[in-house]
RNA sequence: CGGGAUGUAGCACAGCUUGGUAGUGCACCUGAUUUGGGAUCAGGGGGUCGCAGGUUCGAAUCCUGUCAUCCCGACCA
């Protein structure tokens, strides 16, 4: 591309709306721009920049034999009534209606439509398995759109689904689309994490997912200091061995004044104690339930936990009016004793020994609790891992990193093809529903990742492959023929070798120029100056901090060596 | 959805307290001098001051409403 005549700006200033730093740089860049929340439009450079990310990906989905399909985006809103996902979805689905005023509603995962597609193929065993795939927009309606393409409500993802016989079956097709996944962010360089999730309205086996480690990430991965431990915060197992009984005497209970101190740290001022010595009782409501949730002070309620183990569609913590009714006292007072609702504890209280609990009366909480004092219905993990915890599986310690959710795995198992009626007859001619694996990878966000992982103080710093021109070629003086005449040249050699190369022909100044290429992270430059007459040049690649002289070949096949193997 | 903030030229902002007919830097156009890491000087073009209503002789400025965007939180395959 030459630059003259092209559509090409990059902006000077850091962008107002634009807080974090990927989505920063790529609209400064020149390319993304923001239409509205959520909502980015894809200028020449970004989305070929994307279209770099879908290339590798489309590879790699190729080469495990899968197939690319398009499916809509606009579809009809009782397919997902029909497979019980239109309620777990709730809010987030766009949704609209057409002139005759049936609902519609915008795509925002496709398991429905590919199970659909699936049983016009799919009649016998012998019809199994196979994979398909698409590329599509999908819109999922946020109630916070934020950091730039990180979380945004219209975006493009690679989707696939497998179709297979039997859980064998699947766990094969599952392999290879997981190993697929990690040659293609291989591939781009990426820095990323694989921990098991929870499966959440997908529903299913088992859900792995590829995690870009950044500090701006929203997920929280655990690991392990010592062993292979990778899983998200969400389903993370507390170690039970961790906790060792206080040896102390139980002594009786007693109920103490504590005016106005409502929360674990003011509690913990009035009364002089640590909060580990407190246990926090939290009122939630599970869907039609309320319970309440006792953990120790310095700890948090795992809500996955709780929602799991009740089987629940939606936990969340109780509203004020319905506290104040279950524990007769202002909401900051609960505690387990004299309770009528089903008390859910953490095994961590099973080791403690005279602890601090609200009173169930507005201004009162007792000291020297002991568990011989109430009736928990159920004893169970039910706290957040928090670092330096004792690692479940081998006793190390606990490491928290963030991370961005790229990409997602999940055995599916039956679930959709029961819902969507996809079944196919074995080998004795009984039917049997087909199992399915489906497959997520974010393309917009792993392009923003990339950004996060890959810039310095002058911009962004592609990775060779995914780099929407590999190489620039800046003509220092454009009035000199030599100069001129020696950049296209370059330029030329370049793209017979089917090299992107941006040729900078702009009437700017040479700081421009540089600016700009290192901004947009153009991963090496040929400059073309002084030295045009004898035929030599300047090679730099973007992260070296001095370019070096070379001959004009010398340059081309730095580049061409460096793409080869990229 | 709760809390906080901000909307003035393509971008980043000042002006608002104390109402008087809109300004700075970058970008853009013309010319000159420059020319290897975001040049300088001179001249110039570009704005429904988010939108709607109100107060006033007069509103970017005061009042009411509304919309949008960002940040913190809740939510989130």
């Amino acid at each position: 591309m030459k630059l003259k005549n092209s559509y090409f700006y990059t902006l000077r200033e850091n962008v107002k709306d634009e807080d974090s730093v990927s989505g920063n740089l790529l609209a400064r860049s020149g390319m993304i721009k923001k239409n509205s929340a959520g909502v980015y439009m894809y200028l020449p450079m970004g989305h070929k920049v994307i279209q770099n990310i879908e290339q590798i990906v489309r590879e790699e989905m190729n080469a495990t034999g899968a197939q690319e399909v398009l499916m809509p985006s606009l579809i009809p809103e009782e397919i997902y009534i029909s497979s019980g996902r239109r309620a777990n979805f709730g809010k987030s689905m766009f949704t609209l209606k057409d002139r005759f005023n049936k609902p519609y509603v915008l795509g925002p995962t496709h398991e429905e439509l590919f199970a659909m597609a699936a049983g016009m193929h799919i009649h016998s065993y012998k019809d199994l398995p196979f994979n398909l795939y698409q590329f599509q927009t999908k819109f999922r309606d946020e109630a916070r759109p934020r950091f730039g393409l990180i979380r945004v409500r219209e975006f493009i993802m690679k989707d696939a689904y497998s179709f297979d016989t039997d859980l064998a079956g699947l766990d094969v097709s599952y392999k290879k689309m997981f190993d697929a996944y990690k040659n293609a962010f291989d591939r781009m360089h990426l820095d990323y994490k694989i921990v098991k999730a929870d499966t959440g309205v997908m529903g299913g086996l088992l859900s792995e997912e590829f995690q870009a480690v950044t500090d701006i990430g929203e997920d929280v991965l655990v690991l392990c200091d010592s062993c292979s431990l990778s899983t998200n915060l969400e389903i993370a197992q507390c170690n039970d061995s961790q906790y060792a009984d206080d040896p102390a005497q139980p002594l009786e209970k007693q109920l103490v004044y504590t005016p106005h101190a409502k929360t674990i740290e003011e509690v913990s001022a009035f009364l002089e104690k640590d909060p580990a010595s407190f246990v926090k009782t939290l009122i939630y409501q599970v869907d039609d339930q309320v319970v309440a949730c006792m953990v120790r002070g310095n700890r948090d309620v795992n809500e996955v936990k709780l929602q799991k183990a009740f089987g629940a569609n939606e936990v969340g913590l109780a509203d004020f009016e319905t506290v104040q009714k279950v524990t007769h006292a202002q909401v900051g007072f609960a505690g387990p004793i004299g309770l009528d609702i089903p008390v859910i504890m953490d095994y961590e209280i099973s080791h403690m020994k005279n602890f601090i609990v609200g009173a169930n009366q507005t201004n009162y909480h007792y000291t020297n609790v002991n568990v011989t004092d109430f009736t928990p219905s159920k004893i169970m993990d039910l706290r957040q891992v928090q670092e330096n915890d004792t690692c479940p599986c081998c006793g190390g310690k606990i490491v928290f990193k963030k991370g961005i959710e790229i990409g997602n795995t999940f055995k599916l198992g039956d679930k959709y093809s029961k819902a969507m009626n996809l079944y196919y007859s074995d080998s004795n001619n009984q039917l049997q529903p087909v199992i399915m694996g489906s497959y997520g990878l974010g393309l917009c966000r792993t392009m923003a990742a990339l950004v996060e992982q890959n810039h310095d103080d002058n911009g962004i710093i592609w990775p060779v492959s995914v780099a929407p021109y590999k190489v620039a070629v800046v003509c220092i003086n454009i009035k000199n023929e030599e100069q001129v005449a020696l950049s296209n040249q370059i330029y030329e050699s370049f793209t017979k070798a089917g090299i992107d190369v941006i040729l900078d022909d702009r009437d700017e100044r040479a700081g421009v120029k540089f600016k700009d290429m290192d901004l947009i992270g153009i991963p090496y430059r040929v400059t073309v100056g002084k030295l045009a007459g004898e035929g030599k040049v300047e090679f730099k690649p973007r992260t070296a901090s001095e370019a070096v002289t070379v001959t004009v070949d010398e340059a081309v096949n730095m580049v061409l060596e460096a793409v080869k193997n990229a």
